[in-house]
RNA sequence: GUGUUCGUAGCUCAGCUGGAUAGAGCAACGGCCUUCUAAGCCGUGGGUCGGGGGUUCGAAUCCCUCCGAGCACGCCA
């Protein structure tokens, strides 16, 4: 159904015109002085320059010609020349009937679905996640479940790193520890263990015992390049261990995103697009796009719109050895080849853009991204700590992402039980819950693309603009529901015009959620969703403090109320399960 | 140096395809629980929207300039 400023705009559109001006002034748009107004048009402040006539007067002229509309209860002209219009509830009521019985809420799906790859993992195996994956993971998530609401085919990509030195290091380390294993025997010729020759837990530590080393003996360095090489190459032995590593880490890694509610449908390596490397770079030759420079096979992306010039993409270092941007354009050439998607979204830390865009141009050019592939990078700030300078633990190391949890579960569960008497059970699932719209919230809430401040006692706080403010709205509208379902009053529940001002305040709340959502989809921002369920739980809880719903002696009434308290609940569940969360039953 | 993003209340942030008196939350202060969850609601105080120019009937929003901060700038990812 169309959304609500679409309907008023055409009913003001109707009114210029039969006041003989141009309808294209109608633009409406939400009241910026609600105690004036709910909707306001200043399209006559606009025309009147082309009409050279006072904007009061056709503002006049246009709220004349809508005197005989059943949309407003009221529309008037406003000096300079603002056209004030307030819903009439009767009508407003029919709008959220239609509403309440649409599919989606009245949400207009995408006409023509697209097929759009989400890439918002690239975390390596063999590595803990940790805190720097968090926000790709959140701000990805949430954006492939808007796409999806919308009607389009959203595929996730968790694009793991399996394929760099890190593995190379790795190799080289249990090397040292264990020379004797059948791996690193040249003439093994027969089976290798099925059983990885280490834990989850030793892998964890054997990367960054390696990383050390690495750092300081140059040899050891030296012989991790050359393993990293070799397992490329498809050293038996190697390959072996590496396929030990990605059985051992990723079920790990999956839980570490089952904990945040995110999962991928895809999960794709680099190691998958190294096959198509040789023939890729030959291609690039062949065409002449790429050429040598400086040793290295380079190509050239600048444009003369560049207000800098931007430096040519390196596709083989001097040494022939493919890079991160050679694996990157690798995977878009296989994303092409198996699921010709009409999009492409990067979800990165916004120092990437650069790397992006080279990438980006780099295969437009070389034909190997279709020319209507839309390729787009969602860049994200940095997730700084309290004191504004990138997040870190106490003794300045990289906080991983289970501690971070466990911290947030924790504080959470403190404050369950500081206040009320609740079974061990249960306020640990809350608390889990309860936090994760935390941490969520506390991250979706800002816009993706700026810096923002991790602060666990505000995001953790059960006040204000946070997760737990709205989880606590539903939790509020469930109460009563499940109250009124055991009351067994059976009414039709029909929704009457608003008798309140509170409850007209909801209710044209509620009107504006195929905006936000399409605003949101649009714009790649989740923040706009929080923005709008924020304002709804606002609206909420004033209804819900001016009313006392369950006590309503009127039964139509009360069933109308009812009838309204369904809808919020069901608009706000959808809301935050598109931000990638759920709401408890009790808190 | 070049490019880029940003600068809004004490703090954390919205608002930015130009519109009326710049909004929230936290913190501070003051009200509201024998009644559906007070994790709530209502109210008070707090702003030269970094400075200065310009465009416009109208600028936090668009343009220029200066100041300040972050980030990126060919073989790391």
């Amino acid at each position: 159904m169309k959304k609500i400023l679409e309907l008023i705009a055409e009913e003001v559109a109707g009114a210029f015109e039969k006041a003989g001006y141009d309808s294209s002034c109608a633009r409406v748009t939400l009241s910026n002085r609600p105690d004036l107004c709910e909707y306001q048009c200043n399209g006559a402040l606009a025309a009147a320059k082309t009409y050279r006539k006072a904007p009061v007067l056709i503002a006049g002229d246009c709220v004349k010609a809508l005197a005989g509309s059943r949309m407003f209860a009221k529309a008037e002209a406003a000096a300079p020349g603002f056209i004030n219009l307030d819903l009439d509830p009767a009508w407003l009521a029919g709008y959220l009937k239609e509403m309440r019985q649409a599919a989606k809420y009245g949400l207009e799906e995408a006409k023509e679905p697209e097929t759009i790859i989400i890439d918002y993992g690239g975390p390596n195996v063999a590595k803990p996640l940790h805190v720097g994956h968090l926000r790709p993971a959140i701000i990805g998530e949430s954006i492939k479940r808007i796409g999806k609401y919308m009607g389009h085919h959203a595929i996730g990509d968790v694009h793991l790193g399996d394929w760099g030195l890190q593995i190379g290091l790795i190799i080289t380390e249990l090397k040292r520890r264990q020379p004797n294993l059948p791996y690193f025997d040249e003439h093994y010729r027969g089976e290798y263990p099925k059983e990885p020759p280490f834990t989850i837990g030793e892998l964890e530590e054997l990367y960054p015992a390696a990383s050390a080393y690495s750092k300081e003996d140059p040899a050891y360095r030296e012989e991790a390049l050359l393993a990293t090489h070799q397992l490329q190459q498809g050293n038996r032995g190697y390959r072996a261990l590496w396929q030990h590593i990605l059985n051992v880490s990723i079920p790990d890694i999956k839980r570490n995103y089952d904990d945040l509610n995110v999962s991928f449908e895809l999960w794709k390596k680099e190691s998958d697009v190294d096959p198509y490397i040789p023939r890729m770079v030959e291609d690039m030759k062949e065409k002449g796009v790429a050429y040598l420079d400086d040793g290295a096979l380079i190509v050239d992306v600048k444009e003369e719109t560049d207000a800098k010039e931007i430096p040519p993409c390196i596709v083989l270092k001097s040494d022939g050895s493919a890079l991160y941007a050679t694996t990157d354009i690798a995977t878009i050439l296989e994303r092409e080849k198996l699921y010709r998607p009409d999009q492409i979204i990067y979800v990165a830390d916004k120092r990437q853009e650069l790397h992006f865009t080279q990438v980006f141009r780099c295969c437009k050019k070389a034909g190997i991204a279709d020319e209507r592939t839309k390729l787009r990078f969602v860049g994200f700030g940095t997730m700084n700590g309290r004191d504004g300078k990138p997040f870190k633990t106490r003794d300045g190391g990289v906080m991983q992402l289970k501690t971070m949890i466990s911290n947030i579960n924790e504080e959470m569960y403190r404050k369950i039980t500081e206040n009320h008497e609740v079974a061990e059970e249960e306020a640990r699932e809350t608390a889990r819950i309860v936090g994760l719209s935390a941490l969520k919230y506390g991250d979706l809430s800002n816009q993706a693309s700026k810096d923002y401040i991790f602060d666990l006692d505000r995001f953790t706080s059960f006040e204000g603009n946070t997760g737990p403010y709205i989880l606590y709205t539903i939790v509020r509208i469930k109460s009563i529901l499940s109250r009124y379902g055991e009351t067994g009053s059976e009414a039709s529940e029909e929704l009457l015009p608003a008798s309140g001002a509170s409850e007209k305040s909801l209710m044209l709340a509620l009107t504006q959620f195929s905006q936000a959502v399409e605003t949101a989809y649009e714009e790649n921002a989740p923040h706009k969703i929080c923005a709008f369920i924020y304002d709804l739980a606002n609206a909420f809880n004033r209804f819900y403090h001016e009313n006392r719903i369950l006590g309503e002696t009127d039964p139509k009434k009360q069933a109308s109320w009812i009838a309204l308290l369904r809808l919020t609940k069901g608009i706000l569940e959808t809301c935050i399960d598109l931000l990638g969360f759920e709401a408890p039953e009790r808190m």
